[in-house]
RNA sequence: GGCCCCGUCGUCUAGAGGCCUAGGACACGGCCCUUUCAAGGCCGCGACACGGGUUCGAAUCCCGUCGGGGUCACCA
């Protein structure tokens, strides 16, 4: 039985956030491995020095923790503590002649490649023929070199559970590939056979872009004698203009608004200074587009420039946690995404997920992210979800979120925010419809759309019945949503008015906006005094102008 | 551009030759409910990319066209 065990694997790069694209083939692998009852393991993949960050590392396991995506092996593997490891097997290879060192630079096989781009030929790298004495001279310069592998010229296919048998290429495709780049660390084709080898990874699910890079694991995984994994290479999520999900789109959006805001004549220096960048940094990163800011840049160039995070799109699964989506829900939808358990069925806990998934119903074609049918879902489950359920969410929300007065807020007070706001989208709706409920009276904002609207139009008609209805209130015995109705209910039939003619003022004297959550349990929620104070607070705001 | 992958409502998809006058979900439209924003209920609109075959019969198989995507790095 152990031997039969499959094992899958999620091998992320720390480069940031995880991304969409990420949880799902992070999510497939696990959902594989827990159906299957296998193993689902963990790799960090940070072999490019330069990109790779601790910090990004430390946000990966969060999000995957997050997500509820456990792995199995205690130990991380990380690729940049294996380098001895891979110089050995890399040192064998090229005593055995199926690798080498290689003298071009970068620079010259970029030109090599403009060359022939130009001239409308394909490039290729041809293995170069070095006599002895040449690579002795190199090597007494101190001249850099990659390794190379030495590609069998051959036809590379293999077959592949998602996309179906016989996928790669013939002869003459293969090309000799870099497997250690001149810092010493090896490339990721290198570091990935190795360890999925190493690792006793059975099945290897993974995006479509890598299909044809298998066709290098697979020689090099013939050349090092080892066993050929499963693969399954995944559709591409795209966002739905049809253009590629990625991280840089956050940074595009950024990138986009600062060059808005510096159109209208200011100065690059000045949002330096004012985000407190280093002198320069800007410069640097709108010169180069690939460039990104790291997360913490981003925040304070946001702040100055006044975009929110709001209007950034959701494409970090940081994102979504931070917007209150449920975990669970968002897993359920991206499972979704180029999967099916067939009929009808979409709405899965993470247990039927596991129970339900299988490759088969993996799909082929790429898909859009459309969030409209992810907010659906979140917001059916949070109506449905049991307390139990929702108060830990929202403290997960909230530590994301400590600008919200709500993280002020016990257990017991989060549950009746959560109950008066039942049918909200998302965790970030309740909060932010209800944190006029946890400031001070006398920081309550007035909207002045909002008392234009409500009060002062038609000859301060709303402001009347304000005023009026104070006294219904202050006769209220008992403080609660029942007595509150019947009494403001009372009120209105004495008057002939519309309850919304008069819920409507309150509503802006006590949130400072026409938008809250029902208006007799926000009363209630506020209490006798505070309510009281917070109309005759409005109702002294108004008279001064 | 070469090579490769893909193509069912706006979106995610069900569909493995007759069960399909193509099912579901989200979105959208209408009505109902209603103290705001929502949520909820009911009804509706809406697709097999196109053209050829194969077959008694094709969304399902084959070919071509078109469209979308991936890949051609010392990034993963």
């Amino acid at each position: 039985m152990p031997d039969s065990t499959i094992v899958t694997r999620f091998a992320p790069s720390p480069t940031g956030y995880l991304h969409v694209g990420g949880a799902r083939t992070a999510l497939f692998s696990w959902l594989l491995a827990r159906h299957m009852g296998g193993k689902f393991l963990l790799r960090i993949e940070d072999t490019d020095l330069a990109r790779s960050t601790e910090q990004a590392c430390t946000q990966l396991l969060e999000d995957l923790r997050w997500l509820g995506l456990h792995w199995d092996n205690p130990q991380l593997v990380y690729q940049s503590r294996r380098t001895e490891i891979y110089n050995k097997l890399i040192d064998e290879l090229i005593a055995r002649g199926q690798a080498y060192r290689a003298y071009e630079t970068s620079e010259e096989l970029d030109r090599q490649r403009q060359i022939a781009s130009r001239s409308k030929r394909q490039y290729r790298y041809a293995r170069p023929k070095l006599a002895d004495e040449q690579i002795r001279q190199y090597e007494a310069d101190g001249r850099p070199h990659v390794v190379r592998f030495a590609v069998p010229v051959k036809e590379y296919r293999f077959d592949d559970v998602v996309l179906g048998p016989n996928q790669g290429y013939g002869p003459g495709e293969a090309q000799d590939f870099v497997i250690r780049k001149s810092d010493g660390m090896p490339t990721y084709h290198f570091a990935v056979v190795v360890d999925d080898a190493d690792m006793g990874v059975t099945h290897i699910l993974r995006g479509q872009e890598h299909l044809l890079n298998t066709c290098n694991h697979i020689a090099l995984q013939e050349a090092l004698g080892y066993p050929r994994p499963t693969y399954g290479h995944l559709p591409i999520i795209m966002n739905l203009d049809g253009s590629k999900m990625s991280k840089r789109d956050r940074d595009k959006k950024i990138r986009h608004s600062v060059g808005l805001w510096l159109k209208q004549g200011r100065k690059v220096e000045l949002l330096e200074e004012q985000a407190k960048l280093p002198q320069g940094r800007l410069a640097q990163w709108l010169a180069a587009d690939t460039s990104q800011l790291d997360l913490p840049e981003q925040a304070r160039v946001m702040e100055v420039i006044g975009l929110t995070r709001g209007d950034l799109p959701e494409i970090l699964v940081h994102d979504f946690k931070e917007n209150g989506y449920l975990p669970e829900v968002l897993l359920n939808f991206l499972s979704l995404l180029g999967w099916s358990p067939g009929g009808d069925r979409e709405r899965m806990s993470m247990d039927e997920m596991v129970h339900l998934f299988a490759i088969d119903g993996i799909g082929k074609s790429n898909s859009k992210f459309a969030r409209d049918k992810l907010l659906a879902f979140n917001t059916e489950a949070c109506a449905a979800a049991p307390m139990s359920r929702l108060i830990p969410a929202f403290r997960e929300y909230l530590s994301v979120n400590p600008e919200s007065p709500l993280n002020g807020a016990d257990d017991a007070q989060l549950q009746r925010v959560l109950k008066m706001n039942h049918g909200f989208h998302i965790l970030r709706e309740a909060d932010e419809k209800s944190r006029f409920l946890f400031v001070a009276d006398a920081e309550v904002e007035y909207q002045s759309d909002a008392i234009e609207k409500v009060l002062k139009k038609n000859e301060g008609q709303g402001l009347g019945a304000l005023r009026d209805v104070r006294q219904a209130l202050t006769g209220v015995e008992t403080w609660n949503a029942a007595h509150l109705e019947q009494a403001v209910k009372g009120f209105c039939e004495q008057r002939q008015l519309g309850l919304g003619k008069v819920a409507q003022p309150i509503r802006v004297a006590v949130s400072g906006t026409t938008v809250s959550p029902p208006i007799f349990e926000t009363l209630e929620f506020l209490g006798k005094t505070r309510t009281l104070a917070r109309i005759e607070r409005c109702l002294e705001e108004c008279a001064k102008g």
